[in-house]
DNA sequence: GCTCGCCACCTGTATGGACAAGCTCGGCCC
DNA sequence: GGGCCGAGCTTGTCCATACAGGTGGCGAGC
């Protein structure tokens, strides 16, 4: 019945703890000795269970003095980042998607360089509008390589995660991704797509997603609409997850 | 010499090798076993070095298979976010700061909640403007509580990093922090001390600081001036360490 | 009453050993 | 030739132990 690793269990326990408000934000945990008597564990494995509270930015730690609890608010980062449909999902609430449109064309210096492709070597760009409980958010423009191009299209339009659809279709996992994040002001057809006016200030982040052994997957330009999502870091001495966050309403 | 620490050492060994062209991306390391005896440390030693790594993003893990390099370039985002100055200076650039105003005010209903404080109680408003080689391109509305307030009054206005000087005057410490970023409209006064024109995307920080122990130090609206400085975040399965980067020039 | 120093406690670092789970690749069988 | 399978390698998990170094609080001494 409990998860079968036991460092992710005593990382439950903590973690529905703080959440619950039994350590608030500034109380000490109990030392790793009490943890492991508790929990009958090795030091070792409690370490190992704390030390994923610690990068998850819920706890502060300092040689010689017991822990600190620094947020009570988890940021699951893990797989967030990975997936909008996952992330939305994880946050209750339901994302949509559409293909505006989808065509073969060649690479751009900048994208080959990205795809780790030839200049001039076919790719297919897509551009998506993502929806968040039926209002649109998010613009992607999105270039695959030759690749991986025809499995993308074999999707239906109004697929709601490529990333999981191409997980089940292929095997394909998405396990790294590098993220650049700007502002940028809103052009004609951002403006028409996400319903502003031209010119309003956007959310850009370019990104590249690559399999696990490095091979990239896909390079995309994604256009958020202000108001509706903000991307939270949480950074301790040691560590920085990150979350996209749903704005209070 | 060396560091003191064994697996520091070993991590640093890795760190360069990969950013050295040994290890390309897609490249896989030597396993534990051999890293620990071309060390002469334990596998232990040796797994806590490459977590470091895989924290970092730089390289991917699996159960059953070797370790990937994902990355070639760091991005060393320890101490990054923490302070402006010493992120600039990380780069070779050179950070300056100047303060435009500061007054006592009180507390807001929103800031009481970041700061912990009553609402009302007194609190000290900086609006500082930081350059980078010169060029203005980060706009800060910092707010202080009251025991923090009057050592921050005492820094000099061009004070080139609060950081660094709070902590020699005061050792205090900057532990912790949450960002949250989004995008806006430049206002008229983000127009003219930025040097553009009012409505221009501005890339926007709120951030808390807190000490080890969970007291907020600071809550601040961080404006940046699109195309000088970029977010990074890299995401493996596991991890997301976020960098602040300057654009390509 | 204040300060300084000592000491118990706690976390960081490191070792070594054991088993489980997953991956790779070569060889075998069809 | 192609597909299946298993042996060996590699990483993940866990334990017990030892020592170093930082913290914090108590008490002695001024």
């Amino acid at each position: 019945m409990p998860e079968p690793r036991r460092h992710e269990r005593i990382a439950d326990e903590l973690r529905r703890a703080i959440a619950d408000g039994r350590y608030p934000v500034g109380a000490t945990l109990p030392s790793e000795a009490e943890l492991a008597a508790a929990h009958g564990a090795s030091r070792g494995t409690v370490r190992q269970a704390v030390s994923a509270l610690l990068a998850e930015g819920l706890i502060g730690s300092r040689q010689g003095a017991r822990r600190v609890v620094l947020s009570t608010t988890p940021s699951q980062s893990f797989t967030e980042l990975r997936s909008f449909a996952q992330w939305a999902r994880a946050g209750g609430r339901s994302a949509g998607g559409l293909v505006l449109s989808s065509s073969w064309d060649v690479a751009h210096t900048d994208e080959a360089g990205l795809l780790q492709v030839r200049r001039g070597a076919p790719v297919l760009r897509v551009l998506r509008l993502r929806t968040l409980d039926g209002e649109p958010v998010l613009l992607e423009r999105t270039v695959y390589p030759e690749w991986i191009g025809p499995a993308v299209e074999a999707l239906p339009d109004d697929c709601e995660s490529v990333t999981q659809r191409l997980y089940d279709d292929t095997g394909l996992v998405f396990a790294h991704g590098e993220h650049h994040i700007d502002a940028v002001a809103a052009g004609t057809a951002d403006a028409e797509h996400l319903r502003l006016r031209r010119g309003s200030p956007l959310l850009r982040v370019r990104r590249t997603t690559t399999t696990a052994d490095g091979r990239p997957v896909e390079t995309s330009d994604d256009r958020y609409r202000p108001g509706s999502v903000v991307f939270t870091v949480r950074n301790s001495t040691q560590t920085n997850p990150l979350a996209r966050t749903r704005t209070a309403t």
